[in-house]
DNA sequence: TAGTTTGATTGGTGTCGCGTACTAAAACCT
DNA sequence: AGGTTTTAGTACGCGACACCAATCAAACTA
């Protein structure tokens, strides 16, 4: 009633790929940092867990994966396990190391966020047709892939 | 000669639009990240640089753009008014408010991280076709202006 | 076995963001 | 006008987060 803002976006001037990019990205991350902080995690703390999914990293390997000092992997895994989502346990090789794992806790949260994230990111994809997210799938999936390739390694389950 | 990763990425299976989606984010951002950290800066003080090429906002509409309470505020002017990066300016309309210009050293060094975010985000997207980063630039504008306007607003420079 | 490297922790620094409390100026009443 | 209420910004304290440098014990190596 008030405006034809009500229901078209006003058929914007494209953005220009690196900005729409950028943007882009910080829609995703604010929707993630959002949805985690509504169970008080933060987006590394998700992050964390995310990689926990699947995998049984020793402290060392979490820096690697999460890109983080050393020195900030024990405070982030102190918080967690405080919290109880997450788990240390002494390597039996290795008798300086640990295995980080998830708790069911833990596990049951990063279900949750997922969960949530997801019908988050469909309905911001919404606007476009069914033919263009398939698309957009494929681009984005390329771009990261490549990235990855070319920075060195895997995306796959647990790499060693 | 290693192996065939020297240049074709593996042929992934497509990750499914929300992973894409968050794992693209993720490459934005770090990509983000480390551009700005090169120059001393995070990626807030950089978006608050960004904010101000083209406004001069009062502390309050700021804490709006960035989503930030202003208590956040003051501290992130602060600390760029050190680096000189930032001006107060005291309102003549209201005397108890502020206007937040960006100073010529502020502009320069949001240009050149600019220019290197934006030569990084291009190479990041060559794997993908000419036609299709077209279509990608489309519809990540299409998405993030559909965002903008159900969510209530701009994207204009300067709504008031 | 002595010397080096490695896995993890500790302590210190700085940014960031929040919530609360506070001051001063503006806006709002009747 | 005079009193009350909002509003703009700051101050302070807290915790998360990330870094660096230093440390220590265990593991490796010469």
């Amino acid at each position: 009633m008030t405006s034809p803002r009500d229901t078209a976006p006003p058929a914007t001037e494209d953005l220009g790929l690196v900005d729409a990019l950028a943007q882009l990205s910080f829609l995703v991350q604010n929707a993630l940092a959002e949805i985690a902080g509504e169970y008080d995690l933060s987006i590394t703390q998700t992050r964390l867990l995310g990689i926990l999914r699947d995998r049984e990293p020793t402290m060392n390997q979490l820096g690697h994966h999460l890109g983080l000092d050393k020195s900030s992997i024990t405070g982030l895994v102190d918080r967690a396990q405080r919290r109880g989502l997450v788990a240390r346990t002494p390597s039996t090789v290795d008798r300086r190391s640990f295995q980080v794992s998830i708790t069911d806790a833990g596990r049951q949260l990063a279900q949750q966020v997922a969960v949530r994230f997801a019908e988050r990111i469909e309905k911001c994809v919404e606007p476009l047709p069914e033919a263009d997210r398939k698309r957009l799938s494929r681009m984005a999936t390329r771009i990261v892939t490549a990235d990855a390739h070319d920075r060195g390694v895997d995306l796959r389950t647990d790499p060693r």
